[in-house]
RNA sequence: GGAUAGGUGGCCGAGUGGUCGAAGGCGCUCCCCUGCUAAGGGAGUAGGCGGUUUGUAGCCGUCUCGAGGGUUCGAAUCCCUUCCUGUCCGCCA
């Protein structure tokens, strides 16, 4: 959500900015709209102040029993009723549409944020680690599928399409552990490391949240939306995003930092035919996510450390992975910059090996903050501010499991558990 | 699911039609007093929008007492709808 006085005091800047989004100009209809707007609240605001003095002196009267004066500003009153109904209900149509407008309109990116079409145009920053050489590298779901449990495969697509449908996967045994450990690590990392607070939200959230975060009105297609007006949450994000929603923080209070490990739900509507082979793309999928609540001044230095934490997750893992500043065309609605996690899956591409997001850290600046009221105060200030909020996975725990399937291989299919792991596996080793 | 009580400012809590954006308390801020500590005295202390203004001062208007609608000249107070919370009963992991 855009601050309407930036808009009116920078339309060619704003255009400018909606521009690198492919979006059309809108500053000058906006402008008018707000121009508008201000003019028919000014004019229900004076014939409201005109009802309540009349108002106050009715009672006035009523209290010296003056009935004869009681009647006749009555009847005054009375008689603008009709002007003053159409007013409110110009005035709350226009504002409404407004809001509809800005609450469409996505983010305006960092400069330094690159130009770019797609994916493709993204920019590396930087990497870590060599890629995995290994002879025949398999793809996740081949060694997956090789493990056993006592009902097939440890890794089973056929059993989750009986259940499900397509896009959905049961672990077992020694993989639904894996899942488990990787889980466990990552949250204790992040909180007993990096101070983040452990949170366990919800998965079923109202509109109003999603509002807040900017899933909602736009990309409602993208989300479950389940029975009495619930939607199963894409990300937790949502919820540890809007924990603050509607709130005045102190300054001392922030940055408040939170983690989740959630399943996520998403409908995958458009992206039919990708990914359709493994667990790459999944209706439900865990995460564990990382969400800061900062000032402004604090929030491009919480995005790098942010950044830094979910990639440590991945370097404890010692798994290759190369971090990319997304470029304009791939950067998400609600985002000022993103950067995307990639990491090495030397079983993709026929073994070939690729790159592959595993996790997204982004800072909405002041997007979401203004969508669901998260305000700070500065310490001896009067007015409050629109907090910084920033969101980042840390890290999409199936697809962690799949990087370490595909770097931990061996060559007989038996599956190394990388040592931080060990102790969240039960001493274990070796899987399979 | 049935019954019942509620949702008021940072917090607690009063307020059943007019001078109520709202008593009182707590907290917080500033000032005064006080050898230290403790205590005491005074003042201030919600947010949004708009206008005025060189002004994130001040002043003016307006809206907001969970949300939405209605009655009324006038609603925190009355009516309707809805969301949420507490308690009891039922059911239940």
């Amino acid at each position: 959500m855009h601050d309407i006085k930036y808009i009116r005091e920078n339309p060619q800047e704003f255009d400018q900015a909606m521009a690198r989004r492919k979006v059309s100009p809108v500053a000058s209809v906006l402008v008018a709209a707000d121009l508008e707007l201000r003019g028919l609240t000014q004019k229900m605001n004076d014939l409201q102040a005109e009802r309540n003095a009349a108002s106050k002196q009715i009672g006035a009267a009523m209290g010296k029993g003056d009935k004869a004066l009681a009647e006749q500003l009555k009847a005054k009153v009375a008689a603008m009723k009709d002007d003053l109904a159409a007013a409110e209900i110009a005035q709350k149509a226009k504002a409404e549409s407004l809001d509809e407008i800005l609450m469409g309109l996505p983010n305006i990116m960092e400069q330094e944020v690159p130009d770019g079409a797609d994916e493709s145009d993204n920019r590396e920053a930087h990497r870590h680690g060599e890629p995995t050489k290994i002879a025949n590298a398999k793809e996740h779901f081949e060694l997956g599928e090789k493990l056993t449990s006592s009902t097939g495969p440890q890794m089973d697509f056929d059993l989750a399409a009986s259940l499900s449908g397509a896009r959905f996967v049961v672990l077992k045994k020694d993989l639904a552990r894996l899942e488990r450990a990787l889980a466990n690590f990552m949250l204790n990392l992040h909180t007993e490391e990096f101070g983040y607070e452990e949170v366990v939200p919800p998965v079923l959230v109202k509109e109003q949240a999603l509002l807040g975060t900017g899933q909602l009105p736009k990309f409602e297609e993208d989300l479950f939306h389940a029975d009495q007006d619930f939607y199963l949450t894409p990300t937790a994000e949502v919820t540890l995003t809007n924990l603050v929603r509607d709130s005045i923080m102190s300054e001392e209070e922030l940055p408040k930092r939170f983690t989740a490990w959630t399943q996520c739900f998403r409908s995958e509507a458009g992206s039919a035919g990708r990914d359709t082979r493994g667990m790459i793309r999944q209706h439900q999928f865990s995460k564990v996510e990382l969400v800061s609540i900062t000032t402004p001044e604090q929030s491009e230095a919480e995005h790098e450390r942010m950044l830094s934490c979910a990639e440590e997750v991945l370097k404890r893992l010692d798994l290759p992975f190369r971090t990319m500043v997304l470029c304009s065309g791939d950067t998400g609605f609600g985002a000022r910059k993103t950067y995307d996690i990639e990491v090495w899956l030397p079983g993709q591409d026929g073994g070939k090996g690729r790159y592959r997001e595993i996790s997204s850290v982004s800072n909405t600046g002041d997007f979401q903050a203004r969508r669901m009221k998260a305000r700070y105060r500065k310490t001896g200030e009067k007015q409050a501010q629109f907090v910084h909020t920033l969101n980042g996975s840390g890290l999409a725990v199936g697809r962690t499991l799949i990087a370490v399937l595909e770097n931990y291989q061996q060559a007989d299919g038996t599956i190394a558990v990388p040592d931080v792991l060990q102790s969240y596996m039960g001493g274990k080793k070796i899987i399979g």
